[in-house]
RNA sequence: GGGCGGCUGCCCGAGUGGCCAAAGGGGGCGGGCUGUAAACCCGCUGACGCAAGUCUUCGCUGGUUCGACCCCAGCGCCGCCCA
């Protein structure tokens, strides 16, 4: 073997290491010499990420894998997307105790529709390719399932914690979930996969690609398990059960201020999971941090960082603007949401009906707990009664929550 | 198929005829302090009602009782043991 060039070994680093990802089966040098023949011969590399439409709101977490897409697309290779619509109505069983309630082909077209709109936000879809798993796996035969099923033993499948724990358990482990890894694993197949990219959670499945390449004499995908993102709570991973995420989909001033709740510790981790800055400019805030600057000024640095990715940099210009108003100055940010007030109501109804509350019951014990403002004075009393009078007030909840009332 | 133990609010967990919307803890929310961080202190944490109070909640369905989370019966699920 000739050795790898240092630029190679460096992309490499950068790609892999930097961000805390394994590479299997045998680590980041072997991606290096990936790198290196790729360019030899002048060939691109074809990265394979699966995902499977199985609900509509992406948050954070998801776009791990995609600024890795990104930083391959940076050095010339091609990104291929795999809508799993085939395989999300599958199921994947990976880190479940039960079994997913099944999806429909039309639930996961839809979905599939605000993912790839969810996605244009991080990535340019032009660079991409983009093809649906419905296409080649709708098309299997009976005669093609059951001999891709030679490939796999029951004992392996065993072998797999999610499934040995239910089967221990006496949980329902059905036959279709079974099935789940050697689907996609074909996948890799089917798209010539060079690389395959996916969470650590995914190993088991992205590692069976491998197992199907070999069985079609197809050279075997490198693998890049990437480390899952924690949430906001700094605990547990960012998921949408725990409430501990920033969605996709949040207005600019929720992301900027979701972002600076975060505990310190978090902030490096973030820029190189889902940001893409270089790895010399995370360097230079890691630096900065541990000489001492006040982590809110870096972490305000991420905040804008995350808002100008996902919307426009003059919006995350006054996302910060609205932040550093709000609580630095005490202030009331530019842009809040509008209710519409057409009589007298009481405050509490008020809260209920504009939805900053999910009961009046809530609403009252945020009023007496002195969690409620009007125009900045405290309001103690939940029969406040709001009228004509207060058009134009806007009325706080909590820090983070404001209504103007019109 | 048989025996035993369990199933309580978001989670864990006490309760074992009225004083139970149900102890305690976790989590969450609000307030204070701060950097909307951490740590710490305080308060709140089923719904409706201005309130008195009413309704829903302790696996499910019936029953006993003036009254049941608590007693009885049947069912379901989980755990351990036996076949």
């Amino acid at each position: 073997m000739s050795v790898i060039p240092k630029q190679f070994i460096n992309q490499a680093h950068e790609l892999t290491d930097l961000r805390g990802a394994i590479v299997l089966p045998s680590g980041s040098q072997e991606l290096a010499r990936l790198l290196c023949d790729a360019q030899k011969e002048k060939k691109q590399l074809r990265i394979k990420l699966g995902i499977d439409p199985t609900n509509t709101d992406l948050h954070l977490g998801h776009t791990v894998c995609l600024y890795l897409l990104k930083k391959f697309i940076e050095l010339g290779h091609k990104p291929v997307l795999i809508i799993g619509g085939f395989t999300a109505a599958v199921g994947d069983p990976s880190g479940r105790n039960e079994a997913r309630p099944p999806l429909t082909y039309e639930e996961v077209n839809e979905n599939a529709k605000t993912y790839l709109n969810q996605i244009s936000k991080i990535l340019d879809l032009k660079k991409i390719e983009i093809i649906n798993n419905y296409d080649w796996l709708s098309k299997l035969s009976s005669a093609d399932m059951v001999r891709l099923s030679q490939l796999v033993t029951v004992n392996q499948l065993i072998d797999k914690e999610a499934f040995g724990t239910r089967i221990a358990s006496g949980q329902p482990l059905y036959l279709h979930e079974v099935l789940y890894p050697m689907l996609q694993g074909y996948d890799s197949v089917y798209v010539k996969a060079d690389i395959e990219i996916g969470g650590v959670d995914q190993t088991y499945n992205v590692l069976f690609g491998r197992r199907i390449q070999k069985h079609f004499k197809q050279k075997e995908q490198l693998v890049i398990l990437l480390p899952l993102l924690i949430g906001l709570d700094g605990t547990k991973k960012m998921s949408k059960t725990f409430n501990n995420y920033i969605s996709l989909n949040d207005l600019p001033d929720d992301v900027f201020g979701k972002a600076m709740s975060m505990p310190d510790e978090l902030i490096i981790q973030y820029f190189n999971l889902v940001t893409d800055l270089s790895a010399k400019e995370i360097k230079d805030f890691e630096n900065s941090l541990n000489a001492g600057t006040n982590p809110k000024d870096v972490k305000m640095a991420l905040a804008h960082k995350l808002v100008s990715s996902l919307y426009e940099n003059s919006v995350a210009d006054k996302a910060k603007d609205d932040f550093i108003k709000q609580f630095k100055m005490n202030e009331i940010p530019d842009s809040v949401s509008e209710f519409l007030l057409d009589k007298s109501v009481k405050i509490i109804d008020l809260m209920y009906m504009a939805n900053m509350v999910p009961s009046k019951s809530e609403a009252k014990r945020l009023i007496e707990g002195g969690g409620v403002k009007l125009q900045s004075s405290r309001i103690n009393n939940p029969n406040f009664l709001i009228t004509e009078s207060h058009k134009n007030s806007i009325l706080q909840i909590g820090k983070r929550k404001f209504v103007k009332i019109v």
